[in-house]
RNA sequence: GGACCCGUAGCUCAGUGGUUAGAGCAGGGGACUCAUAAUCUCUUGGUCGCAGGUUCAAACCCUGCCGGGUCUACCA
């Protein structure tokens, strides 16, 4: 039996659809990864699933008016059938909101709290207990996630942002700088009050992580070993010093923080949930335990989990399990750090041998974006085009060393190019040739050439050379080196000629089918991780032998053909073949017209999720109000006010005679205002939009008789009015007025 | 503000000290006509972001700067 080897990929956030980004930065490596080990005859379980716990879906859920459940559901079957269809063969697609995943997480979070595998030992196990001041909702009598905090923007006057992010401007913000704060729940303006957490003390681990890290566990140094982009990130964590982090919550929509722990630990447990980011991970172990259940062998995850065998002896040799993470940059941190470090304090499990992280993709040069309907979306675009040509295309095109870019006439040349023209020309030829002249049997060969026998030595060397890239994570490579097999055919097929040979020399050109028959059938095997309908279909024309599935439950019997095999000429003289179809149909260039003018102006039902492209286990969780989701518009009218209202505001002609940047602050800039009968200072959260030089002289208005603020050390006394178009830019609301006018 | 990744041909990208820097696509010339107007071949094209430095030798190592991306901090 061969070494037990999970692979997992991120778990999707089950709060809006995926996209074509996401495909490539944690799902489709990983299906390429993980055929071509089912071809070798590896013992590989591929699991994913739905991330399915956290405020956000919670948020989303009410502002919907539906339950938590409802949002995950919906979002469950679109991604869960998006990512089938783009033909992923995961062995489990599980969901982080089944029972088993509850059972699960408590049970890593009770081993914590009592036994922790590690000698830390804090007041809760290795946990510890902090506690901090969070907002509070009077009226609710709950407290509230940053999420359910809304208020103005401090920095674009948005008056509908979130406690932990302005969706119009982008800042990252906490509750406490919103203007005006309010509860999302009830509008009741938000208190401080104390509440206590459990901390997971990752200072604590530090010591072990880097420790594991440099190899002292297995001596694999994943420094040295794991790509740059994902060592640069962990070193810079680690050399900032890992700090503990919060891991429960007071939300509603979690796996409950089990009540008898804190009771012992003196905690009101009502209300208090553990935080998504620290089950979401878990979710790869608890979905493993949700596919032994349905191969019915409900102890089989442990294979594949754990370092132990039952008698307490550690696995060596073949029964080490080895566990290989597939994540997009984004959750590097995640899968580095703070994963391996649950994992160890949990005791007896695999730490990740690789993370493989891919860096983000572009669409047409420009990031992803929901909000501006700049994206595509997986289970959308599969609709019109068929799996092989976006696996294909995209695999070229992943972001591996560096973000990449997909754009739609890439897509078109690829499909065309490499695909129809290289790949399905070479096949169409050799069998059509074949069943012109041949009666469609395998002719046999004579005396080989020393082009012949160079494509026979090609094909040979072919499995192991393409094999070591899949290994070693190069699937741009990989799926370069496949296709170049068929433009070595296409040479050998042109520089042979044999429609000359036969007229010639009959035997030379049987010679020159035999081995370009060859050479489709091991193309056959070796193009399966990357285009399987199309492997399939030219198995089926070539009347190949049964070969080894590369999809789950794989027939791992002896007598199937498998990836090695594609190294030896698989079609004996006499063998029929079937009939000859075309493999690729071409993207016509109205179809790709069509597609960029969707994306011009998308009417995709758009959800909302902006920026991460692969959210899984969000540290802060991205979406935005649903009212804003559809396309850019202009903000919704706030509630009416009476005239008294108004009147508290004292609004000002200033003119701007100071301006200058703070330094160590990316968003404020210090302004000076005349306004006649003094001269004030005004912090301004408009750096990113304007230089000192382009505001100094305006005369703009003013909030004068704002209460003072503090930011950074420094007062700011009254507001800029600002214009923020659809487009999120800012302008002034400038006057010709003197300084000092009132403005009514 | 700190950290990390990246900047190579018109485009998308390989290439981490050792001949004259590469591939695919696009452009130009030619060949072929079995095949999805497909294929094959030759070819044009580069101050390897900029400026210094180390070295017999630098796209690659060091320093600074410019530009793109990401994480993170200050603001609390």
């Amino acid at each position: 039996m061969p070494r037990p080897i999970l692979v997992t990929s991120a778990l999707p956030y089950a709060n809006g659809p995926i996209h074509l980004g996401h495909l490539a930065g944690a799902y489709l490596p990983a299906d390429f990864f993980v055929r071509y080990l089912r071809l070798k005859g590896e013992d590989v379980v591929f699991v994913c699933g739905s991330d399915e716990m956290g405020v956000a879906i919670e948020v989303r859920a009410r502002k919907e008016g539906r339950t938590p459940q409802d949002v995950i559901d919906a979002f469950h079957a679109v991604i869960e059938g998006g990512l089938r269809a783009a033909g992923m063969s995961f062995d489990v697609y599980g969901r982080t909101s089944a029972p088993i995943h509850k059972a699960t997480t408590t049970e890593f979070f009770r081993t914590i709290a009592t036994d922790p595998a590690e000698a830390i030992r804090n007041d809760q196990g290795a946990f510890r207990l902090g506690t901090s001041e969070q907002l509070f909702d009077p009226e609710a009598g709950v407290f509230l996630a940053d999420r359910f905090v809304v208020g103005t923007c401090p920095v674009c006057g948005n008056p509908n942002a979130y406690g932990d992010q302005c969706e119009r401007c982008g800042s990252t913000l906490s509750p406490a700088e919103l203007i005006d704060p309010r509860s999302a729940l009830t509008s009741a303006t938000p208190i401080r009050k104390e509440t206590t957490h459990w901390m997971l003390p990752l200072g604590d681990v530090q010591p072990l992580l880097e420790g594991w890290l440099r190899g002292d566990r297995d001596g694999l140094n994943r420094f040295e070993a794991w790509k740059p982009n994902v060592t640069g990130q962990i070193r810079s964590w680690l050399e900032a010093g890992l700090r503990d982090r919060a891991i429960t919550r007071d939300i509603a929509w979690g796996i409950p923080v089990p009540e008898d722990l804190a009771e012992a630990a003196g905690v009101d447990a009502s209300g208090k949930v553990i935080y998504v980011w620290f089950d979401a991970p878990i979710g790869y172990v608890s979905n493993t335990k949700a596919w032994a259940e349905a191969q019915g062998d409900p102890e089989r995850w442990t294979r594949y989990w754990r370092t132990h065998h039952e008698d307490g002896t550690a696995k060596t040799g073949d029964d080490a399990p080895r566990l290989v993470h597939f994540i997009g940059k984004d959750n590097i941190v995640f899968h580095g750090l703070v994963f391996p470090a649950m994992l160890m304090l949990t005791g007896g499990y695999v730490l990740p041998e690789a993370v493989p992280a891919n860096e983000f993709l572009n669409l047409e040069g420009e990031k992803f974006s929901t909000s501006r309907g700049h994206a595509i979306w997986l289970h959308d675009f599969l609709e019109r085009f068929p799996a092989d040509t976006l696996r294909y295309a995209l695999g070229t095109m992943l972001p591996e060393t560096k973000d990449a870019d997909f754009n739609l006439s890439e897509f078109q040349g690829r499909v065309n190019g490499d695909l129809a023209d290289v790949l399905g020309n070479f096949v169409h030829r050799a069998l059509t040739f074949t069943h012109s002249k041949f009666g469609g049997a395998v002719p046999a060969p004579g005396e080989l050439s020393t082009e012949a026998k160079a494509v026979l030595d090609a094909i040979a060397a072919a499995p192991e050379r393409i094999g070591a890239l899949y290994a070693s994570y190069r699937f741009r490579d990989a799926l370069y080196e496949t296709i170049d097999l068929a433009r070595t055919g296409n040479k050998f097929f042109n520089d042979a000629a044999p429609w000359h040979q036969i007229k010639t020399d009959v035997q030379a050109a049987q010679t020159t089918l035999y081995v370009s028959l060859q050479l489709c059938a091991s193309l056959s095997i070796l193009l399966e991780p990357i285009v399987p309908d199309a492997a399939a279909r030219l198995r089926r024309m070539l009347n190949l032998a049964p070969m080894r599935s590369s999809m789950p439950a794989a027939n791992l019997s002896g007598d199937l053909l498998g990836w090695d095999d594609a190294a030896r000429p698989l079609l004996p003289p006499g063998h029929a073949l079937g009939a000859p179809e075309v493999l690729f149909q071409k993207l016509d260039d109205a179809v790709i017209q069509a597609e960029r003018d969707r994306l011009a102006a998308p009417t995709t039902p758009a959800d909302d999720s902006t920026a991460p492209q692969v959210q899984t286990v969000p540290d802060v969780p991205v979406y935005e109000p649903v009212a804003e989701a559809e396309t850019p518009g202009f903000a919704p009218l706030a509630d009416t006010i009476v005239y008294d209202d108004f009147a508290k505001i004292d609004l000002r002609a200033g003119k701007i005679v100071v301006a200058e940047r703070i330094p160590k602050a990316d968003k404020l800039l210090r302004l000076e205002i005349d306004l006649g009968f003094e001269t004030r200072q005004i912090l301004s959260g408009i750096a990113e939009h304007f230089t000192p030089d382009e505001v100094l002289g305006r005369t703009v208005v003013i909030v004068a008789n704002l209460a003072p603020r503090k930011m950074r050390g420094l007062e700011s006394a009254g507001m800029i009015l600002m214009a923020e178009g659809r487009d999120g830019k800012l302008r002034f609301v400038e006057t010709d007025a003197e300084p000092g006018a009132t403005v009514q």
